[in-house]
DNA sequence: CGGTTGACGTGGA
DNA sequence: GTCCACGCCAACC
């Protein structure tokens, strides 16, 4: 449960921070949890400036990166490497063993 | 107040 | 399996 929504955003913003350590959830799984598009997840996480939510632990439905900018999306498979995620060769992470069921 | 934007998702080819 | 087009809806200008 997440307190009161006061902007959309930081009622995703509580529910990314709520991605236990070592898992992974994707866009879509977020915009389910907080009632909204995934369009919305995106952008609340684009519009992220404070290192104290999670973002590196929310990707894609098809498990890959989708970030506009190369460093940025080496940067997120570094963090999630360190936390144990593992990454296919197609650089896709595996749902099936990292995916985050929404119990923290 | 209206148009544009955007870290996506799904369906079809 | 991959790639393309359309749809979603709040936030931003």
């Amino acid at each position: 449960m997440i307190s009161d929504l006061k902007g959309l955003h930081e009622k995703i913003y509580e529910t990314v921070k709520q991605i236990p350590f070592g898992k992974v959830a994707s866009y879509g799984q977020i915009a389910n949890i907080v009632g909204c598009t995934p369009r919305m997840v995106g952008f609340a996480l684009a519009s992220l400036k404070n290192n104290k939510v999670p973002w590196h632990r929310v990707i894609n439905s098809k498990g890959t990166i989708s970030l506009k900018e190369f460093e940025a999306m080496e940067t997120q498979r570094l963090f999630l490497e360190r936390e144990g995620v593992e990454f296919n060769k197609n650089g896709k992470v595996d749902f099936k063993k990292f995916g985050w069921n929404g119990d923290s």
